[in-house]
DNA sequence: TCTGGGGTCCTAGGACCC
DNA sequence: TCTGGGGTCCTAGGACCC
């Protein structure tokens, strides 16, 4: 039996939300009409296009590019601040509540693209009728625009809502599939990124159709199972359920690429105390327990390294979190290189309540543990910066949280 | 004033066991 | 007196997504 599923992907999502944000505190322009994008602080090396008008997207601009690249693109390219996160969010959030009315099996891809599974829910309408209802219900009540993907699995429906836009609803049908889909250039895939394309261009293949028409098992034997998977993709096949319940994560990371780069390891710790107690925060928060901790150092040569050490015992302590990562820290820093970014992340995660008890620990809560409940109540209250850990202080205000895609 | 940050999944190679 | 093979677990690195 087929499937009935819409992809709902915003169009230019950070922009947008900036651009009604900006309208609703007074501004008389609407920066979704001008050749500009949100930018990341340059001042800070974080200095990348998070989001592009239409307009910029005409002089070739792309997503995540440097600042400077787009200038070299357009000159005149007018470059705004994003929103908090949160605000973000609630954009988000506006939209998700509305899709609601159709169904609840709803899966959040991402914070601007939900995938929906109406087949339990036509009755006197098409699918394509609910699509193009939710397209002009979400500009006439929610002031931004949507594509939307009309199809019978996840895959088509999401290669369907990249096709032209904004503000359109498209179709991609089984039988649409060779007319639709296999004449865009093979890169226009889900799952090809910039490594395989060029592999692919290489064995003549440089459309989907092209892909799609390819020896399957050849293509395992090359690629091995994402392999199979971009050559069934490139066929229209995917069984993928949508995925409607709340998942956990498995697992939580936080970064910070340095405002200048570090040389002196004992200035790296009082940053990494400030990671860690964001990730740890988070884990209790989730109500779970990481069993490993991971480390990211990148050089200013822009050279990654990560190293991971089992915890002794599962925990969600900001405490021992740190004292595993500054282990790790001390065994892998490069004495010669300077650092640029810093990360940390926990991994193998558990329910607290399905923990295993190990024979080192001592599950009874101790101090540290009764400390760290109070903090996160108030943090919960007051906000993250609220209080912090003694060692952050001087961090954490210059560790600002910017969160983009 | 050049290159973010948060994730998921996969693979290759080494250690170790029988 | 030559160097198995299957399995699991672990780690580092990489591809891809938004």
């Amino acid at each position: 039996m087929n499937r009935q599923i819409l992809h709902v992907d915003v169009n230019n999502a950070f922009l947008s939300w900036t651009a009604l944000e900006m309208l609703k505190n007074g501004s008389k322009i609407d920066i979704r009409t001008e050749p500009c994008i949100i930018g990341g602080d340059e001042e800070n090396r974080r200095g990348i296009v998070i989001a592009k008008s239409m307009k910029a997207k005409e002089y070739g601009i792309v997503t995540a590019e440097t600042i400077y690249s787009a200038k070299s693109k357009c000159p005149w390219i007018k470059i705004y601040k994003g929103l908090k996160y949160s605000q973000y969010k609630e954009y988000s959030q506006q939209l998700y509540c509305l899709l609601r009315e159709y169904t609840n099996m709803i899966e959040r891809f991402s914070i601007d693209e939900c995938f929906l599974d109406m087949t339990q829910h036509l009755k006197e309408r098409t699918l394509l009728e609910i699509g193009k209802e939710i397209n002009a219900r979400v500009r006439k009540e929610l002031g931004f625009t949507v594509n939307v993907g009309v199809a019978h699995n996840k895959l088509l429906a999401k290669m369907a809502s990249d096709f032209k836009k904004p503000d359109r609803v498209h179709t991609l049908f089984e039988d649409e599939i060779a007319s639709k889909m296999w004449t865009l250039p093979v890169s226009e895939l889900f799952m090809l990124g910039k490594k395989t394309v060029p592999k692919l261009n290489s064995m003549g293949i440089h459309t989907i159709g092209d892909l799609a028409k390819y020896d399957r098992y050849e293509m395992i034997q090359k690629f091995g199972k994402h392999g199979d998977l971009i050559w069934e993709y490139a066929n229209g096949i995917d069984h993928s359920e949508v995925k409607y319940k709340k998942e956990l994560p498995k697992s939580i990371g936080h970064s910070i690429t340095l405002p200048e780069d570090v040389t002196k390891i004992d200035e790296l710790e009082p940053i990494l105390l400030t990671l860690t107690e964001h990730i740890a925060f988070q884990l209790r928060r989730y109500h779970l327990v990481a069993n490993t901790v991971n480390l990211q150092l990148r050089t200013n040569q822009f050279k990654n390294f990560s190293h991971q050490k089992k915890l002794l015992y599962s925990t969600a302590s900001t405490k021992e979190i740190y004292k595993t990562a500054k282990e790790i820290l001390t065994e892998m820093y490069p004495k010669e290189s300077p650092i640029r970014l810093l990360g940390i992340k926990v991994d193998k995660l558990v329910n607290k309540e399905e923990e295993q008890i190990s024979f080192f620990s001592n599950r009874n809560e101790n101090d540290s543990e009764k400390l760290e409940k109070t903090v996160d109540a108030i943090k919960s209250k007051f906000g993250f910066y609220s209080i912090t850990l003694a060692g952050t202080l001087e961090t954490s205000k210059d560790i600002k949280l910017i969160s983009t895609e």
